[in-house]
DNA sequence: GTTAGCACTCGCAGCCTGTGAGTGCTAACC
DNA sequence: GGTTAGCACTCACAGGCTGCGAGTGCTAAC
């Protein structure tokens, strides 16, 4: 037995119709709201067909079918061989990052509202994952009596600063002339090589130990923290709206899950830099999300990396809808963030 | 008929009863469980008489009473009045911020998760909002070809950056005496001053005219967005474990309410700048919170400017324990930030 | 003023039942 | 041989009924 043209079209309407309503989908629904020609009776065959072919599940006997994961993958599949993306109304959505944004955090956490709204599911937006940026430029600047700012410029445009104690005598012009000297020393290192060129520096700079020690320890924390790489998380209460999660059990452990956030980012950067990717259920890899899919889009920044957007819904989720949706949101944050520069 | 010493121990009794188990509390639980050497009866005669003052409603005839929000409002001033912070084990507690956190946001996060941890309930912690911060330098800093960031150090220790667009000419030196000179002119002045100030300088470092319109509009935008104030939530999840929230549409208002951040934020600095605060039921002010009780505290940083902890639970909340603990994180989350800087 | 006793209320869990959606199978039909 | 009508069967679910138990209010006695 084998998947015929029929086979498939009858598929396709069931997957449909339970996208659509989250109810199981009996014979004689499909017989009647989409007219193929054929008796229920007949229908009821395919289904059981379908069923041993492991594209359906039954709830139990006298209920009617659910789609199963290969049901969707297959679905999707389908649906992004066939160049993919359905022009969504995107009048709508074209002019949704005018609102004067500035910062990259504000674009992102805008973003994830957007798409939450827009799809009625979870969105996370994460911001790029910074590969071994190159310092650029290093200033320190006088903060208060004692204390200096040191920004670091890197050519990701990524800015890290944060404030180290200097001795006080210091004044603005003795911390510019070590900033050059910084600069030069260390334009084009990246982290992990400026922390290793300290203790050289340390000579040419006589006098300031205890600064450079405070600066070091500085890069050297940064190097380690995955800090700067920005998540935002919108909607998470759009799922309490759909019957999959009436549970309030099943809710209460989506949401925390959501709250996780280390662990929320690594499931959605699990999409190994793919422009597209869907993950259905089990595909998903964690435990707590087996009725959940994840949909994935990148958009990229002018250093050319990577962040990534996402969703997450049931698994009856709407596909070709959301995929478009992230489709144009990820081409609009493109543009944003590697044409222009994100300022004023 | 009045209060008297009896009555409010028994209503003592019955929120204690109620906060721990969230069930209405019937005549007999009271005589049994916590025994005042009265009976059931009694108890029952005087229940009813503080029902007819207002401190108790019953849901349904048969049913035991519950407290009213007036029975809590009561409850909650005793307790604030007697020395209000019990020692909770506090030995668990001290140690929550040695992790080695920095930035100030990292550390608010930090808090949200630690507080709501602690108390099962939803933490927000916000920072502190900047009032009138002045400028104490300014700073231009190289940062791609053709681009360069400006940094604005306050009094407050709160630093203000973005990237503008400069000539493409303009090198390391010329942004510095450029620095200088907008330092030695807006040291002291608010944001609101330096705009004005604006036009002035632009005589004074001429030829420079499009950086200067970039930088006035930064100045300018900065000036009326509240961002920066940074807010964090965490263990909103905490809030599905409660009886009062097992109803999933409440359940989804609730959320939906913590991920409109704005309205969260104004909601929590509410409280007027107090050191403490606690709104029960209707008298948050927000109609889809009259189940829910709001606690609050403060911190302040070495600019005396007050960040609001708070804690959202529901009306039955342990609010003894809540205070203590907003007692302790506050105390902790001060020292941090008006102590040593915040630094490594 | 306190308490024992009692009748009464009412939510809730458990059980039963009818209904309806859905299935699988068989036999007839084209 | 594929398609369809018919039929018996299954099973979740909603609605109605019932008994239980927790709780109350009232009254009368202590």
């Amino acid at each position: 037995m084998d998947m015929d043209e029929r086979k498939l079209r009858i598929l396709q309407a069931i997957i449909d119709d339970y996208i659509l309503t989250g109810v199981p989908v009996g014979s004689r629904t499909i017989s009647k709201k989409y007219d193929m020609g054929l008796s229920s009776a007949t229908i009821r065959n395919e289904m059981s067909d379908l069923e041993e072919l492991g594209f359906l599940d039954q709830p139990h006997v006298s209920a009617g079918r659910i789609p199963s994961a290969k049901a969707y993958r297959l679905y999707v599949d389908t649906l992004l061989k066939a160049g993919k993306i359905p022009d969504t109304s995107d009048a709508s959505m074209r002019s949704l990052f005018t609102g004067r944004v500035r910062q990259m955090e504000d674009v992102i956490d805008h973003a994830a509202q957007v798409i939450s709204n827009l799809t009625h599911y979870t969105a996370v937006v994460l911001s790029p994952k910074s590969i071994q940026p190159h310092i650029q430029t290093v200033q320190l600047v006088p903060a208060s009596e004692g204390t200096a700012l040191v920004v670091i410029v890197t050519d990701q445009g990524i800015v890290r600063d944060s404030v180290i104690r200097i001795s006080r005598e210091m004044d603005s012009d003795t911390l510019y002339a070590i900033s050059r000297t910084l600069t030069s020393e260390l334009r084009g290192a990246t982290l992990q090589e400026a922390c290793e060129k300290m203790p050289l520096i340390s000579e040419r700079v006589n006098g300031n130990d205890r600064m450079l020690q405070e600066l070091y320890g500085f890069l050297e924390e940064d190097r380690n923290s995955p800090r700067r790489s920005h998540m935002a998380v919108g909607g998470t209460s759009n799922m309490l709206a759909y019957p999959e999660y009436s549970d309030v059990d099943k809710a209460r452990n989506f949401l925390s899950l959501m709250e996780t956030r280390d662990k929320l980012a690594e499931i959605i950067r699990g999409n190994g830099g793919m422009s597209f990717t869907v993950r259905i259920g089990p595909e998903t890899g964690v435990p707590e999300m087996t009725d959940c899919s994840i949909v994935t889009a990148t958009y990229s920044t002018r250093g050319g990396q990577q962040g990534t957007i996402g969703v997450i819904g049931p698994t009856r989720m709407q596909y070709s809808r959301v995929l478009s949706i992230l489709n144009i949101i990820g081409h609009q944050l493109t543009d944003m963030f590697s044409g222009e520069e994100h300022d004023t």
